[in-house]
DNA sequence: GTCTTCATGTAAACGGCTATTACATTAAAG
DNA sequence: CTTTAATGTAATAGCCGTTTACATGAAGAC
């Protein structure tokens, strides 16, 4: 029984998925170590092929982040985009649950979301391919998703109180991710607050919404504790 | 000339300061290569010492960033405390002179910022020293400063209107963050936004604040661009 | 002053990782 | 069937992290 060791001890000298297989095992080795620590021979291991095998699908280490970035990219985008759905059936609620969306693409990935997100620091040489990935056309249509949803959030607001749509869409984007940063490390000081990212972001756009003028007139000024 | 290779080549066997130089040569090290590709051998070679002297300072390449962390934690807390400032001369002027102080913070010390703040995802072994970092007394207060603000915020409130304090403290930690986070990777979607971190963050707290109740009837209502 | 001691630095070595090169295997096209 | 290109392996070189045994010298004991 060859299956015993590994998943799938490989019938053919091909692996036939290689390419799949590595971006699988890279998300679940840095969920397991970290961003650093990741290490391509590991990956290897892991998908049952020679420390060499992955260098006939990705040009170096990098690039294969870089992937994992962009495909990330890719889901993350589209799930906002679901999400929204076009701010039906109202654009409050679409936006609601656009934040949720947020949130728990950092939680069900958060491998992804780190190398999208947090990948080094400043012009790093060898990173430049992973930075590459966080400005590509993926990660933009994630943005515009959100600037849309600022674009029909500031449609309800009378045309002189509008603020330039970039800004409000800047606005809901680094509070969402300060909120998903700072909860997926498991160190980290907002570990301690008893709060939910979920309730943390939904309390926080209510405010910025009421704020904006968009909300119409808060009933219950519960302002804390949200609905659930 | 032995004195021309380096900067300094030390005088005598013992370095004299090589831990303080070791810390300043990895944050060197991190904002020009990342925080990947910074290697304690580097340093080492930066500090003109042999490749194992700075384990007589660091138990492992891990305790280094640990203490990047930690002691950038401690500068931070300082430099939010003084522009705090206790609240005076008003608490709103305090409040924005503390926003800028988070982001100059993130923007000088950008190295620190990120082994601070982004290293790492989940239980990653190896980090747990950075990780513990990120929890130390030194971050506590760090996070006590931005507290203390929301908690000097809320005093202007009815008191039936206030929302808990870490709440409102978490709101202000986690956009500050995210506008740090966003702003200081270099391929960042939001640097292709013409926007200074500065002009989102205040504009952004202007709306929050002005949501909390806590804003005295904004005058100009030119939520956009701030002042300057 | 000399001796001892301990902190601090060096040299050498091991194993792991990245990446390259030459070679092996096989799927697919002609 | 033969050829070819894609895909994987083996072997190798260089770097890094880390450990161990040894070297240096500053500070105090005498």
């Amino acid at each position: 029984m060859k299956t015993s060791g590994r998943r799938w001890h490989r019938r053919s000298y091909h692996h036939g998925n290689l390419k799949e297989v590595l971006l699988e095992a890279a998300r679940t080795l840095i969920e397991q170590h970290g961003a650093f620590g990741f290490s391509l021979a590991e990956a290897a291991r892991l998908a049952g092929v020679s420390p060499a095998a992955p260098y006939r699908h990705f040009r170096d280490r990098d690039a294969l982040l870089a992937e994992v970035a962009r495909s990330g990219f890719e889901r993350f985008a589209a799930r906002l985009d679901a999400a929204w759905n076009n701010g039906i059936p109202t654009p409050l609620s679409a936006f609601e649950a656009l934040g949720r969306a947020y949130l728990a693409f950092a939680r069900e990935e958060p491998a992804s979301y780190a190398v999208m997100f947090e990948t080094g620091v400043s012009e790093a040489q060898g990173t430049e391919a992973i930075q590459a990935a966080a400005a590509s056309p993926a990660a933009e249509k994630a943005f515009n998703v959100l600037q849309q949803a600022a674009a029909a959030l500031c449609r309800q607001l009378p045309e002189n109180e509008r603020p330039p749509l970039k800004l409000v869409a800047m606005h809901i984007w680094t509070m969402s991710h300060g909120i998903a940063s700072l909860f997926i490390q498991e160190g980290s000081v907002a570990r301690k607050v008893p709060l939910s990212p979920e309730e943390v972001l939904e309390s926080g756009m209510l405010i910025y919404l009421k704020g904006l003028g968009v909300l119409p007139e808060v009933p219950g000024e519960e302002t804390a504790s949200g609905e659930s």
